[in-house]
DNA sequence: TTCGTACTGGCAAGCGCTTTCCACGGGTAT
DNA sequence: ATACCCGTGGAAAGCGCTTGCCAGTACGAA
């Protein structure tokens, strides 16, 4: 890893370091234009590229954004990443990427690191817990962001703050509007029809989740409609896959009395939500005849799926560019900054005319 | 981003920066269990966290791995990166990411600033192109590669090699048989029928989806059937959709004569392949009764899309996990590293019995 | 002509850490 | 008792860059 340096680009160019410096990255005084092309030409034919982290030492900043998400993979982390990225092209900086598998101590490892490198800012995607077990990875987390904050680290977080985070400076939070939006989700769903709702939702104690759970029920309140049975799984498609199962048992049980409303199933997000749906179509039940689904998040990729899946629509792309640019300070309490809004979409999936069987084109 | 410093944790140790060094960042000299209790003790009460730039200036290593993909919401790069992220996982390392949106022009900028940061290993995702409009661009691309390897770094491309990269040293692809897959796949669709293929492919250039097609093309062959038309547009759902439209006024048109044979669309990507049946379903196609469509990946959250999509899986995380590592110098000809290899998926999406159609369930 | 001003480029002091080299003390071999 | 070696902690020289400060120059104003 030895490039040449500016000390040798300064030599050729028979300049003091300081003079290459100032011509080569950015400074307020930019030298004579003679010399300044000397400066340029010597740097061009040594393939000069400056050290990032001496100019990180020097200038004590870094370039850095920290990114920590769940998985990588998970289309749902994917598309805020690429807002996330999409903020740091405007910034002129890096991410930097750790996954944490959502566990509060790996979380806290990754913010550490970021610390380490001098992250300008921090971004943490991915659902705040409450669990009693991740009590004390969450103390720790708290107060590794703090320190960070302190230090004079800006943090954006999606969704809820992280409990127990007391930093009063550089420490934002993109709020969602989950509990609203599932809210609206369950108005819409009831509106036209009567059946018995279910929902599967993650884990207790994950705030996304219990949010959408919370907002869902009081949607099914107030629209008069008794709350909805809970199952309680995992948070992905697996988790759905699961309850699913369970589901359709049920429903094919029931399907000879025949008197039995059909079975809505709200899944607290879209992967959870292809899970349930795959369950039920390996036991030969279809949607949206058997049983209703729907999901949450509006997952790019899933768009395809069919029945169409009834879901709530997120801007997640722009939830990480926002919390990029928060956690940088831009458009932070300025202009800008507009709060996160989504959208129920009502497709095939939930929908109530009896499709006759051999028409299932959404 | 003042936090505190080596110098202060070893003046409260009352020891010197440089002991206090040797027993808080690995070293071979560890200093007395006395000494380094205290040190440890002292760090703790401050909370000092290393400044990795200047451990990374002193040591002249940075304990980074730059990874360029098109588009990291893309499920294929996606399931890359998590594969690198595994690997930089294991290595103690984090990874650096850059969405290059498939320009070698970025991917030029992308490596410069990795080798600004000095990042240990450098991961090049994304189909390399040789397009005469992206000659200049693959030129400077492959002469920042060649110098960042000339300066001790390593890098990993998957897929195809860099076009006029020359660097001897530090310089692996991980190679992924697209053409032998794909003629596989041709051999799989061809055994069981006939119908008409039309492969719907990348734009000309594009290594990936030209030896996609190539290996298709030479399967058919071998099978002793002509070559296939082939549709050139864009590599994504869009361009699928837009040829799926296309093919499916042509399948429309063809229905009254009826003797024509069943279309076989292949299409080089899975995403593409999407795109392709939606363009078709839109149309009041149905797949496979009208159509069959093929597509190349196996992209896991595909994988519940029906009709259940026919594919070639390919490993993405290992083969990210592989280019990070054989970059990394591990397993690199040594052991550990095996060839990528891939299988075909036959599944509903091209079967061949007319399935009754109140019957979809794959 | 003589100041004062406004620039210019260079010097040198760091940024926070690692690591080589050195001095020193205690142990063993002679 | 002397010589020698090993193991310890510390001093100091960087790693490659930025930047405050200073001296020198050129200029317009007086």
């Amino acid at each position: 890893m030895a490039a040449s340096t500016l000390t040798e680009v300064a030599r050729l160019a028979g300049v003091s370091p300081a003079t290459a410096s100032r011509v080569l990255n950015g400074s307020a005084r930019i030298p004579g234009k003679d010399i300044a092309d000397r400066v340029r030409q010597a740097a061009e034919s040594l393939g000069y590229i400056p050290n990032a982290q001496a100019q990180g030492l020097a200038k004590s900043s870094s370039g850095l954004i920290g990114l920590t998400v769940h998985d990588i993979a998970d289309p749902y982390f994917a598309a805020i990443a690429r807002g996330v990225q999409e903020a740091a092209r405007e910034q002129h900086k890096m991410v930097l990427l750790a996954t944490t598998e959502g566990a509060p101590e790996s979380e806290k490892e990754a913010v550490a690191a970021f610390a380490a490198r001098r992250a300008d800012s921090i971004v943490i995607a991915g659902s705040r817990t409450s669990r009693t077990e991740d009590r004390e990875g969450n103390t720790e987390l708290a107060a590794e962001l703090d320190r960070y904050c302190r230090n004079g680290g800006h943090v954006g977080v999606i969704g809820h703050g992280i409990v127990g985070a007391t930093a009063a400076e550089g420490y934002h939070v993109v709020n969602v509007p989950n509990q609203e939006l599932a809210a609206q989700l369950a108005t819409g769903l009831a509106a036209s029809r009567e059946e018995d709702f279910v929902i599967v939702g993650g884990r207790e104690g994950l705030f996304t989740s219990d949010d959408r759970i919370r907002g869902f029920q009081r949607g099914l309140a107030s629209a008069g409609l008794p709350a909805a049975e809970v199952i309680r799984t995992d948070f992905n498609r697996a988790g759905g896959f699961e309850a699913g199962l369970a589901l359709a048992a049920r429903i094919t049980a029931s399907q000879p009395g025949s008197e039995t409303k059909r079975l809505c199933i709200f899944a607290v997000n879209d992967v959870m939500a292809i899970g349930a749906a795959a369950a039920l179509r390996s036991l030969e039940l279809r949607i949206p005849r058997d049983a209703a689904v729907a999901g949450f998040d509006d997952i790019e990729t899933l768009r395809d799926f069919r029945p169409a899946l009834s879901t709530v629509h997120l801007p997640l792309e722009e939830i990480g560019r926002q919390a990029a640019r928060s956690a940088a300070g831009l458009s932070y309490d300025g202009a800008g900054s507009s709060p996160i809004t989504g959208h129920v979409i009502l497709r095939r999936s939930t929908e109530v005319a009896q499709p006759s069987s051999a028409e299932s084109v959404a």
